[in-house]
DNA sequence: CCCTTTCTGTAGTGGTCGCTATAAAATAAC
DNA sequence: GTTATTTTATAGCGACCACTACAGAAAGGG
C-alpha cells in the first residue's frame, strides 16, 4: 500500500559509504549525499533516519563488503603468519583499488570530528580489528609454533600501525607496489 | 603610535596551533580559536589574516618547534640505521607526550578537509619527510655501509607508513611504550 | 589639551549546516 | 472511482559557519 519508492536504498547505501569514505563523517554534508544518492532529503530521511544512523549503516555495510577480507585473512589461514602476510597483501589490494576511495574507511572517516560517538564507533572497530590479529597470534604461540618470548600485543600493535600507515600512504597517492613493498618489509618484523 | 596589542602573539599562535592539531584544519571554527586564544575575532584576523593563513602560520610553527625531531634525528646520527631509530623513538615519546595533542598535526590535520590547498601542504610536507629518509638511507647505501640491494625508496615508505601508523595508534591512546615496541619491531626491516 | 592611529568588543553580514512542514503525486485496497 | 497510505519535490526552519562594519577605548605625537 501507499507510493512505491523510486530508488533502489543498497544502491543509495553504497553511494552513501563512498561519500563518507572518500570525506569523512563531518566533512560530508546532506546536500553532497543527496546529489550522489540521486534522492531529495526527505527521502533520505524517511530511509535512513539521520545523517548519524545513515552513517552507521554505511560503516556496517562497510564492514560486511570493503572491509571484509581482514577477517576472511585472519580465519583462512593454517598460520598466523600466512593469516597476517595475506592480510598485508590484500590491503595493499583494496586501499589502492581506482574502483572506490583509496584506504581504509574504518580508519580515515572518523578523523577530525567533534562528535564523540561516531569517533568511538571507529575507534571500537579498529581496537576489535587489533585484538583480532593478537588472538590469531597468540593461537600460534600456544600451539608452540612461535617462539616462546613472542608478545603478541606488540606484535599485533605492531601490524595495526602498519596498516593504518598503509591507508594514510595510499590516500597520499602510493600504488599497490608502494604498499606491496611496505607489507613485505613489514614480515621481516615476524618472530 | 596606536593602541598596543593587549595580547601576545606568540601565545595565541601557539593555542591556535593546539587547537588544529586537535581537530584539524576543518572541524576548528573560529569561535573555538578565538575561545583558546583569548581574543575576539576581528584582533584574530588582524594579526593573522584569516583562518587558511593563521593555519599556515601554525604549521610552519609546528615544524619550527614540535616537528623539529625528525630533521634533527635524520641529520645529527652517523648512520642512517641509528639516525631511523632515533627518528622512531623519538615519534613515540612526542606522539603520546600529554603535553600537547597526540599524535603527529602534519599527518592528521588536514584528514577529511575539502580545502585542496590544505591538503597539498600538508601532503607535500609529508613527502618531504619522506624524501629526506630516503636520502638519509641511499647516503649510507652510497657509502658502502648498506648491502647493495638496499632499496632506499622502498624502506623510506614503509618508516613513514609506521610513523604515520604510531601517530594514529596515539590518537587512538596507545601508550609510549606501545609506541616504542612498534618501533623496535619496525627496525628488524633494517637490511 | 587635541589629533591621529591602532586595537578592542559588540553586533551583525550572507552562506551553509542538518533537518522538516507542507502539499502534490503515485500506488494499493475497496 | 474513491479513499487511505506512502513517497515525492519545494521551500524554508533555526543554528552555526567564516568574516567584518562600526564605534568606543587606549596609546603616541603635537
Amino acid at each position: 500500500m501507499g507510493r512505491a519508492r523510486a530508488f533502489d536504498r543498497d544502491i543509495a547505501l553504497e553511494r552513501a559509504l563512498e561519500e563518507f569514505w572518500r570525506h569523512g563523517y563531518e566533512a560530508t554534508s546532506i546536500a553532497g549525499l543527496t546529489a550522489v544518492m540521486g534522492v531529495n532529503p526527505p527521502s533520505l530521511y524517511a530511509a535512513f533516519g539521520d545523517k548519524r544512523r545513515l552513517f552507521g549503516e554505511a560503516v556496517r555495510r562497510y564492514q560486511e563488503t570493503h572491509g571484509a577480507f581482514a577477517s576472511r585473512a585472519l580465519a583462512g589461514e593454517p598460520t598466523a603468519r600466512a593469516a597476517v602476510e595475506r592480510l598485508l597483501g590484500e590491503a595493499a589490494e583494496v586501499y589502492t583499488d581506482p574502483a572506490h576511495p583509496p584506504g581504509c574507511m574504518i580508519i580515515s572517516a572518523g578523523v577530525n570530528t567533534s562528535d564523540p560517538g561516531v569517533i568511538e564507533e571507529l575507534r571500537g572497530h579498529r581496537e576489535a580489528g587489533k585484538a583480532a590479529i593478537r588472538r590469531r597470534i597468540e593461537r600460534d604461540a600456544e600451539a608452540g609454533l612461535l617462539p616462546p618470548e613472542t608478545d603478541a600485543p606488540a606484535l599485533a600493535t605492531f601490524f595495526a600501525a602498519v596498516i593504518q600507515g598503509m591507508s594514510t600512504q595510499a590516500r597520499d597517492g602510493a600504488s599497490r607496489e608502494d604498499l606491496d613493498a611496505v607489507a613485505t618489509l613489514a614480515m621481516r618484523a615476524w618472530p
